[in-house]
DNA sequence: AATGAATGAGAATTCATTCAT
DNA sequence: CATGAATGAATTCTCATTCAT
């Protein structure tokens, strides 16, 4: 095991044949495999193109090191959560406040449904690994206080001052994500998609209910997921 | 690098002697300060003995291995947090509900307060290293369903029939437990400690109320907290 | 094959029981063997360790990297030039000019004698790998102007004025490691020892006489080697 | 990494037309740059074809190893050595001693101030690389015994018994590379290309003064350089 | 109780070379 | 002629763990 301080973890090259496209896709596939089977403990590289069957050295010529596949694995994650989060934002015209929060709702329980182990792995469990990546590229996350969907939605619809809306929004984000992660980790077992989905909603219009939030809701159309 | 798969992960043996003592605090600290500093994946036994001022050696007569280290930290961390919830449970006696909810919130928040890094590592982060430990030893402990305080009060104080409380008093523990992590990481700035309770049981109770409770608060006296 | 870059060249940690003392010094021997049997291109860490008789792990507790183990033997050679350049220094008292040449050059000619091969390896061949050691580390050795043996001699005897003594005390410096260098390269088989000292020794009076120096060889006594 | 024992070590195929030269010398130029830049060691082919502006497979097409890129480097750069020494043997006809010394003294200096740093990594740094190339091919070079032409010149003018002229031979010779080898190391700073020449035949003519040499300069005329 | 030298399996990474396109 | 994806043996280096002193 060397150290692998100060390598840069972006991919080595981007491949230009379709080839080598496809190799790309089956190497990371096998490392979202391995790192949900064995943890990143025992990730190996060796094992990595072996599962995705070809050599070590193939999977060398577009990652520079290990940690850069998890950072390339993260970073197509966000790309989905990203995509996901926008097209919500888009439905949420015209939509009253309630439809609207279910809608971000709807659309992180989702995202998330697709494949929760490997999202919490992402990250929760190795959120250090390789997270100096994407430092300058633009995420359009919910948990980014630049891209609080909630809170724009407080402001939107009045339903708190301003002043309130930037702390609040911050809770009920907090309350969206760590209920979806909590579903994740016990395995979504225990409750149906659309279950948890009203769950969320749920916890989030009685917090803001109690928190002294006024919800007018005249724009009732559109409901949207 | 050895293997380490049937390796006890209790501590080989319990110091007898007082000097004895201090060498397993010193180490312990040790292992908490560089696992904070460098997390699981960097952190060796030999970096760990030399930063508590002894040789690997001495490191290993009283830990079998290096999970053992972390399972052993674990445990002094629940035995703190057990002590406290134990403490909440008997300050609950005829309290009411938003009142019990609000110790337990505040017992929990505080216990975090305390080093919110390292309880964030024990018990999230690295939840599974070290896990096979204590199998068998009783915890109280929010978390665990047999233990979910919150669920029991629930079905205390009639507030929802028990065929509801078990999965509402879940997802009032995830609130409780994410809430307090999600300020943990964010450093607590946001929060003074009271607010941050405050927050927390609001969203509790808000939830709660929509979720379609019955408080019947006749017993008031006793606050606490 | 990983990066070496910013790694320290120095020794990791200094043996401290005797047992490691002579482990480093099985190690170093190991590594002068293989290095003059295969160069350092095809030397491994391996070879080494096995050939003195340890597991790669042991010589990883005392050099950090394989160009470590190059330094070392490169400094401890130093150490050896640079008393038998210093005893040389010393018999020079109080006596004349080409007695002082030739008890400096037969010095010279004599540590190479002991392993010229290793001499040549370290100074000449490999002279870049591992160079960064000893930038601070006191020198004593001919090549360094400071240490100009001759330069002072050429000043100490006003054979020239000390305008010129610098360039020809260089050119002479010049000629006496080469020529050295390049019968140790030749095997040394086409001279005895003493026949390479006088050979030497007049290839320098011939330089300097030609190049205008004055000999006053009144101190005659004291002739050594 | 592939073994490169027996691989044989000239070109595989020249190149026929005129695109293909340019290709072979693109190649050769980019790695000799990048030996300089970065040592044999370091050198790779990926690298050279890379700086070269070809992929690796061209330069495959042209040398079978990496080895051979060294081999032909050293084989064009001997090629300029050979003729410049040529030069030097023609101008020296019906010159004296001392002038013919000079000539090639300074054809051997301009020669090598034309890349000194490359000269000296093919002929001394890396001299053992791909050194089988060329086993049997002719080579006309100065350090050769079987064309040292300091020899021929002592014998052509009976300046010494033949019995001495190989020894001393050797050493003059020994003495005009490594005067302009040592100059070469340090940058050719301290020296014109002039001063130099002089410097060197200095130390040769001094040395066979000293060593017993009769000249008889009867032949003054055709001084060259 | 404490020491610290020794172990060695195992993991990351490189790079010369081939070959199908 | 040129390309560049793929190969995989070889090498460096780590670190948990043991054990003689």
């Amino acid at each position: 095991m060397k150290s692998n301080q100060t390598a840069s973890l972006s991919p080595r090259k981007r491949p230009t044949q379709l080839r080598a496209t496809l190799t790309v896709s089956a190497i990371l596939d096998a490392t979202a495999y391995l790192l949900k089977d064995r943890g990143y403990e025992r990730l190996t590289t060796n094992a990595i193109a072996e599962l995705a069957g070809f050599s070590v050295g193939t999977l060398y010529q577009y990652f520079p090191n290990r940690e850069s596949l998890i950072a390339e694995l993260r970073h197509r994650h966000h790309q989905e959560v990203h995509a996901a989060m926008q097209r919500a934002a888009e439905l949420n015209e015209g939509v009253n406040f309630e439809m609207s929060v279910k809608n971000i709702v709807a659309a992180n329980v989702r995202v998330h449904a697709a494949d929760p182990e490997l999202h919490y792995l992402l990250s929760e469990r190795y959120a250090n690994i390789a997270f100096e990546l994407n430092k300058n590229e633009p995420r359009f996350y919910m948990v980014k206080p630049k891209h609080n969907l909630i809170e724009k939605l407080l402001v939107r619809d009045g339903v708190l001052s301003s002043h309130h809306a930037r702390t609040k929004g911050q809770v009920c984000t907090d309350i969206v994500i760590s209920l979806t992660h909590a579903a994740n980790k016990s395995g979504m077992s225990q409750f149906t998609e659309t279950n948890l989905v009203d769950e969320i909603v749920c916890a989030v219009m009685g917090y803001l209910g109690r928190a002294g939030a006024a919800f007018n809701d005249e724009k009732t159309e559109g409901a949207v997921v």
